[in-house]
DNA sequence: ACCTGAACACCGTTCAAGT
DNA sequence: ACCTGAACACCGTTCAAGT
């Protein structure tokens, strides 16, 4: 066992990502190790080397393939209400698939790179459709992404509400959207408000 | 130098976390490390074991004391919106003063005991003046808390926005208050909108 | 009671040496 | 070209031994 300890093919990188993405989602960032990796690859630790600079760039390149598989819904003719709820629960989809890696690279400022590509081409043109003017076009995008960033860390971490059920995890998703909903469309298009339909018939009704 | 190889005293639980939330402070959590922490303590490593029991109950014990330093405003005749406000402020102050513990906590699940213990005695009454239901009370805080540690994560990693001056985050925290001021009076109460007078009076004028 | 050295089981990474 | 063992500088933590 020599030059092929490792039953098989040569090691694509391609096999070392997937396997990096699986151990993280399993156990967090902090469980995945070079030494664990080769491990479960079943190849010398060191032979990692050859086809990835650092543990650094391994998880950098993680996190973009996760941004990839955004799945950004394209909802051309409807209201920017609909829209905006169908996006808000894509972002939620892949923070729910790969809870560990989200929140990591949300809170780890070196990894700007990883910032969801086409999100931000779906997103303003949404919010310019609500009616925010353009030189607060940028800002509004960027608070309400850290809205439901923060929501999105908080859920996963358990840092909310008693009930963490499913259900109640979905009716808070849906709260903080309506809240988004009725806070753009109070600040930015008053008159709107009764003809819009989308934000209201959505809001599910508060049990009384 | 058999017992006291220490200068001086005999090394107080207060000098570990003082020290300690100093070193994380200045280079974030992963930068604490039990030994880095004995060196500026000029003490053998084992030692810190008679004073603590694990790195982990260390950091939960920082974490705590940082919650506690939360100056929570008191302004028990002002508007709601105004209360709102000051304490976002408050919040923000905490999380800038200790930026690496603050996100720590915030996306570290184990650390629910550190949640902040005064905060939600005052935010809760500001919610109920501000019309929110009583069954959808815990749900809104949460919510909302979400809201703004999330817009408080991102900023301090500088996941947002181009112009990162103190001025275009200042503004950016401003227009997020705003966006939830904004929202609540619309879904909660919608003919106060003209009356509150807070609210409106401090959004800053959009430069147009 | 308080401290400490050696030791154990882990890390990421380098580098010279192997095929 | 691709792999690998030994080695280095780090970790957190245990434990028996020191004063």
């Amino acid at each position: 066992m020599a030059a092929g300890a490792r039953r098989g093919s040569p090691l694509t990188p391609e096999e070392i990502y997937a396997t990096a993405l699986r151990l993280v989602n399993e156990g967090g960032v902090e469980a995945l190790s070079m030494r664990k990796l080769a491990a479960a690859l079943d190849v010398n630790p060191m032979s990692l080397y050859h086809h990835v600079e650092s543990k650094t760039a391994l998880i950098d390149q993680i996190c973009l393939t996760m941004a990839e598989r955004l799945e950004i819904p394209v909802m051309d003719g409807a209201p920017w209400q609909e829209r905006l709820r169908a996006l808000g629960h894509a972002y939620r989809r892949l923070a729910t698939t790969y809870p560990a890696l989200w929140s990591y690279v949300h809170t780890h400022p070196e990894l700007v790179a990883a910032r969801e590509g086409g999100l931000w081409d779906v997103f303003l043109p949404i919010l310019r459709a609500a009616g925010v003017p353009e030189d607060e076009l940028l800002r509004t995008a960027d608070v309400l992404h850290a809205f439901v960033t923060g929501l999105l860390i908080n859920q996963q971490n358990g840092h909310i509400g008693s009930d963490r059920s499913p259900e109640a995890m979905d009716r808070m998703f849906e709260t903080a959207i309506d809240l988004i909903l009725d806070g753009l469309t109070a600040r930015h298009s008053p008159a709107g408000r009764a003809g819009g339909g989308a934000a209201d018939e959505a809001r599910p009704a508060a049990p009384r």
